[in-house]
DNA sequence: TTGGATTTCAAACGGGAGTTTGAAATTCGT
DNA sequence: ACGAATTTCAAACTCCCGTTTGAAATCCAA
């Protein structure tokens, strides 16, 4: 690989990653892309054979640093207490709504399909979605001790959405009629609410 | 208004309530519409004045519907205890899953513009919003009677979207690697399984 | 039954989307 | 420094979208 043409492509995938956090991938056009990339048009095209091979990169890129991301943390949480752990997984999907940061971005972008998937996603998720369904399962299991495996597997879909909806409408919970503050005080309030909204519903009996 | 041009507006309606259940509004586009309603291209906007007049038509149609109900079942609800009433709302939420009348239609549609909502259907919300939020609010009072109004509103947009991921991520629930049935029995269990989750979350002391 | 108003219709319009094209510029191994 | 391969570029292409147009058909009150 030459270097020159890395550069380009490193261009676009900082531009379209911060574009499709912002709007999702139906809203953001290749044209908007280019220009904020500063590349041409069928740049795109050469680099990464249309826009769906491009979201596909991003995505996938996205996909392992989320991973990471909360592999390193788990690692933490299996010391901590189970509701320490879960408060801090909430905690961190909320992220979002405060911070602006690549993590954020990739979550959003994850947001974006939690609402409508798109093929590329599910493709990409089918595949890779093992290791990072199963951190959640697994925090999941410290309070279903018992569960089988699709109530688990409820159980975490369940467990992620709690925040998504945050995340997804941000905007409007900010404006009338409901006027929720966004700074970082109110967004800790929230995680303190909705982790003990979903501690308190795991931790009931069967 | 003449007999004959009410029949192309009901039959217009009705093609579209259910493409826009099925696929959301952008997903969603005149020719389709039209094509399935039997209807020449030109009258959606003759008799509605576009395509968002007539969304606007059906979300109107389906807010209503949806009130009155929610509103109808509430009255059962207010004699039953709060577990149970809770514990049927949930249930009506996630009908959309298993049922295609028109009652699961309305609730699809919301669900669409949950996650993403149109211009459309926020000035709708902003102005008839208030007897169906209270709706969610008053329930979910029942568990948290000394919350304030802030509270109030993020618990009932959390109880709302408990189902609503659900609802909205149906095939792909259907579909590997997660296989959930999605029969009556099934989503019966998901349903108890919901709200016991939702109930623990709430009845929990602050 | 007639004549003005209403409603339907096929066709075209204008715009934005992703992609393709083929020539020009640049890169890089030799 | 040369020359083949790679990369960039402006422009045009094709497709789908919502909307408009103006004439034809239909309706319905008088």
């Amino acid at each position: 690989m030459t270097r020159p043409s890395e550069i380009t492509r490193e261009r676009v995938m900082k531009a379209a990653e911060r574009l499709f956090a912002e709007r999702g991938y139906e809203g953001t056009s290749v044209r908007a892309i280019v220009a904020k990339a500063r590349v041409n048009q069928a740049a795109i095209n050469y680099h990464f054979a249309g826009k769906e091979g491009l979201y596909r990169e991003v995505l996938r890129t996205a996909f392992r640093a989320l991973t990471a991301h909360h592999l390193a943390h788990a690692e933490e949480g299996k010391a901590a207490s189970r509701e320490a752990a879960l408060g801090a997984f909430v905690r961190r999907q909320l992220r979002p709504l405060t911070a602006r940061d690549e993590f954020s971005r990739h979550l959003r972008i994850f947001n974006w399909e939690a609402a409508q998937p798109t093929a590329v996603f599910r493709k990409l998720m089918s595949e890779e979605a093992a290791p990072f369904m199963s951190l959640a399962v697994d925090l999941v299991r410290r309070f279903l001790p018992e569960a089988d495996q699709r109530t688990l597997s409820a159980a975490a879909i369940w467990l992620v959405g709690q925040c998504s909806i945050f995340v997804r409408n941000r905007e409007q919970l900010a404006a009338p009629p409901l006027n929720l503050a966004l700074d970082e005080p109110a967004v800790e309030r929230l995680a303190e609410l909705v982790s003990r909204w979903a501690i308190g519903g795991l931790i009931q009996p069967a």
